[in-house]
DNA sequence: TATAGGCCTTCCAGTTACTGGAGGGTCAAG
DNA sequence: CTTGACCCTCCAGTAACTGGAAGGCCTATA
């Protein structure tokens, strides 16, 4: 099938697909014309790394999945090693978001919001504040 | 001062500090040598930009937030606006930190992680689970 | 005075994961 | 035979740095 089909079944844009076959994470066949020709199994490892990106992995995360994937010899170890690892890192951002959450959100309740030129946001962020 | 001294007192590498002056963030004087020379309102708008930067406002932000700073003008409205913004980035962030956390943990959680191959995390990502 | 080290300078290239656009070929329908 | 929807490649740009090469400057010590 063309990339256009290809992008509607994997939910990929098509220059995001071509990207991929860049990189050498796929590598669908081609028509006498220099069209790909994607397979389903091309379709199936697209949306594979769709929902690996959408978990939050890398690029290079889905790389080594797939080829764990694919390796019907492989631990599950590997695979979990992997997923902990990235749950470490979620873990680690999501305390970040939360402490910018509550500090902004603070910042936000104390501003007055109106024409005057006072502003603890500014205050707070050149640090003029030593709370 | 010089740039080494400047990186410390801002807690910014030097590379960060030349990359903001080439994107015209900052505009330090130079010294007869060429090397930089920073004033502490140089030091103070970087510090400035650093609790920014962490706060999670991109650097086009921060320059915003600078100019509304400097000017004595400026209604604080503006400054809340950005902050209220981008209060609204940071959750819906959160929110996808949190889903991919909870599918993440849960797979972690089922699979063996032994040394068999049989793994319900690329199940999942594979989409052979129709959960 | 030579030299060693630790600064400082510029500039170029690379990172991540795409995205946009130019310029041009292909295909199916009317 | 033309029109419009596809498809192709290649180049450049995005955000926000980071690393490294090649070279200048400054200070102290032998």
């Amino acid at each position: 099938m063309n990339i256009g089909q290809t992008s509607k079944r994997s939910g990929l844009p098509t220059k995001t697909i071509r990207y991929y076959e860049d990189i050498g994470l796929i590598s669908p066949a081609r028509g006498a014309n220099g069209y790909r020709d994607f397979s389903d199994t091309d379709v199936h490892k697209l949306q594979f790394i769709a929902r690996g990106r959408a978990l939050g992995f890398s690029v290079e995360e889905c790389r080594q999945l797939i080829s764990l994937y694919e390796d019907q010899n492989r631990a599950s170890e590997s695979v979990r090693r992997i997923a902990k690892d990235h749950l470490a890192d979620i873990k680690v951002k999501m305390a970040e978001l939360q402490a910018m959450h509550d500090t902004l959100s603070e910042l936000v309740t104390k501003c007055a919001g109106d024409d005057r030129p006072d502003c603890p946001i500014l205050k707070d962020l050149a640090g003029t504040n030593k709370t």
